[in-house]
DNA sequence: TCTTTAATTGGTCAAATGATCAACGACGGG
DNA sequence: CCCGTCGTTGATCATTTGACCAATTAAAGA
């Protein structure tokens, strides 16, 4: 018992993937909080290592940022979006309340939001490349979707799914990046928002 | 002729307002492009004076960048919106419209965008406080209205106007911060949403 | 248990950065 | 024309920060 040193003992001797991946979880949480000009020696001391080992697994810190955009942004995109939002088999307001439930669930982290809008003042192209694939995989099947369910004379434009977009996305900023209060549950604010998108081009429920 | 060195020539002796003036353009400018982490020397270096001189005209670093946040956000709430949002001799819609015209006007500019967000990322208050006002002064009042012209049982939540708000303010941050492809014209986009936004609670053009 | 491997560390360097100050010199007043 | 004020500058300091390396030591294999 008075061998206490088992918590605040010395950590040593992971295996080399075990101690990178640490190391990335910890780096994902300390940029996010404090920026992307936080110092290597901080988020070492976060993660209870030297400054030094870090350069053991990353050649520089800008090697390091990138396995940090690669673990925030990996596996953020379900692959089962696309199929979701174009079977027809379900009612469409259905779809998209599915999917943006989902989507939601993945993207309003403090991380990912943070990181994300970081990356973006920084001019990464990550931003781009990301929103490119958003628009391509995601909203345009989506746009085809209510296009084919929306009267031939009321039919919406990119433009005005990037304004429904946009206006969940919003949410997250507000909450994460403005640190103002928002609902717990995002999901009804969400519901309104697609229900009168869908009413706005003559779409039932 | 031969006296060519008045463009490249030495500045010097300016008034102590007018070098102030100059100091926050080029530091609004320059904290815009490569964010709050920008160095005081690079700084100087654009604004064509030296590093110390801008310790002349600001204690610090930090004291700098309240006059940016300050130039930046003053005069850009223009005081006839409230009074234009409540006037009732207006059709709804064209109140809304024109709001939303010199709202979009007054805010989507590359640096006030990007200075907003990079401080909301620093976790500055103001970004807090203004948005706070922009809910109790614009927002709100925007609400009653909608409420007084809609039906008693399709009445808008403050929720509903923050997305409106938000699909809105995210054509900028498409522009300004991911530097996506945006319409040159964004009145038409916003035209639609404002329309979609009232049918959803059965209020007429 | 001993040896070997390599994960980890303390120490250190060079460059960058916020901040300071004595000295210079442009401009207005006498 | 000279002088004094004060806006401006070059030099410099103390830290901070990214990056590196030789020495240390925990853990696996024989």
């Amino acid at each position: 018992m008075a061998d206490g040193m088992a918590l605040t003992a010395r950590r040593k001797r992971l295996a080399p993937e075990a101690r990178r991946e640490q190391i990335v979880d910890a780096a994902v949480c300390y940029f996010a909080e404090v920026g992307l000009a936080g110092t290597t020696r901080d988020l070492a001391k976060r993660a209870g290592i030297t400054q030094a080992l870090l350069y053991q697994y990353f050649g520089s810190k800008a090697e390091l940022l990138e396995a940090v955009f690669a673990r925030v942004y990996l596996d953020r995109m379900s692959p089962h979006w696309p199929g979701l939002i174009t079977d027809r088999r379900r009612p469409l307001r259905e779809r998209i309340l599915t999917f943006y439930a989902e989507y939601a669930g993945a993207i309003f982290s403090y991380e990912w939001l943070r990181i994300f809008m970081a990356a973006g003042l920084a001019g990464e192209a990550l931003n781009r490349r990301y929103l490119d694939h958003v628009r391509d995989v995601l909203l345009a099947p989506l746009l085809d979707e209510i296009r084919f369910a929306a009267r031939p004379d009321a039919q919406p434009e990119m433009e005005d799914l990037w304004n429904l977009h946009g206006g969940i996305i919003y949410l997250g900023i507000r909450r994460h990046i403005y640190h103002l209060p928002t609902p717990d549950d995002v999901m009804p604010v969400i519901e309104r928002a697609v229900d009168r998108f869908l009413a706005g081009f003559a779409i039932g429920q």
